[in-house]
DNA sequence: TTGCGTTATGTTTGGTCAGACATAACGTTC
DNA sequence: GAACGTTATGTCTGACCAAACATAACGCAA
C-alpha cells in the first residue's frame, strides 16, 4: 500500500531446479520458514492460506529429496503434535534466503535497465 | 558452455515481477529470441510447441507493457506477413539473458551448497 | 478414558487456464 | 483477382491441479 514506487516494484523471484528430483522456490522456502516459527505444519499452512494437505505434501517431497529430512514431525502429545526444522532444514532455508539476496543484488542493474524501458506506471496514481 | 558437471543438473530459473504490469520469465524470453531468429510469431510458437494464440497474447502483453513495442508485425505481403524484434525488444532480451548469466554465476556457490545436501542422484551414471 | 489438536492419507469436486477450433483481414505475387 | 501464409481475435472444451471433504491414528493431560 504505502510502498514507494521503486523498491518493491521490481521483484526477482528465483526457483532452482535440481533435475527431476526437486524444485525449490519461494513457496517451499516460505513454508519452511513458517514451520520453523510456528512449530506446526498446519499452522504454517494456515498462515500462508495453503491447505494442510498441500503443505504436508511439499514437506514430504522435500524430506524425500534430501539426504536428511528438513522437517521432523510428531503426532499426539499435549498439543496434538507438531513439527520443527532440522539443522539441515534450517541450513537449506538459510542458503535459499542468501541466494535470494545475492541474486537480487547481482541483478539489480539489469533489472533496473529493463524497468526503465517499461511504461511509467507511477503517473496515473 | 564448458561448465562443470553440476551446472546442467542444478538450474536457476528467474522471473522478474514488475508490479502488476508485467512479469518476465524464461517463456517470454525464449519467445522473443525465437521471433528474432524465425521472423514470425507463429513459427516461434511452433518451435516451442506453443499455440499461436498464446504466443501472440504474450507478445501483445509485452508490447503494451513497454514504452516501445518489443515486436513489430505485419500482415500480408509475399510470405503472408511476419514479425521482428525492435531495438527495444533486442535490448530487453539481451538484458534478460545477461541477468540469467549474472544471477547464475552469483548464486553458484549457494546452489552448490544446497545441491550437496540432496540425495545423491549421480550414482547411476 | 475421554477429549483435543495435530499429523497423515484417500477420495471427490471444482475453477482455471491452456489448447483446439473457427474465422476474418491483410497484402504481395503470379 | 485468386491463392497463400501470416497476423489477429473470438468461442468453446477439456485436462489438470488444487482445494474441499472425509477419516484415521496418535499420545499426553485432565
Amino acid at each position: 500500500m504505502t510502498d514507494p514506487i521503486d523498491s518493491t516494484f521490481a521483484r526477482l523471484r528465483i526457483r532452482v531446479h535440481f533435475g527431476e528430483a526437486l524444485m525449490l522456490g519461494p513457496g517451499k522456502a516460505d513454508l519452511l520458514e513458517l514451520i520453523g516459527t510456528t512449530g506446526s505444519i498446519s499452522a504454517a499452512g494456515r498462515a500462508m492460506s495453503m491447505s494442510y494437505k498441500r503443505a504436508w505434501s511439499l514437506v514430504d517431497e522435500m524430506n524425500h529429496a534430501f539426504q536428511t529430512p528438513l522437517v521432523e514431525s510428531a503426532r499426539g502429545g499435549p498439543k496434538g503434535g507438531g513439527a520443527h526444522l532440522t539443522d539441515t532444514g534450517q541450513a537449506v532455508l538459510d542458503h535459499y534466503r542468501k541466494l535470494e539476496d545475492i541474486t537480487a543484488e547481482a541483478g539489480a542493474a539489469r533489472i533496473g535497465a529493463i524497468r526503465d524501458l517499461l511504461k511509467d506506471v507511477s503517473d496515473g496514481k
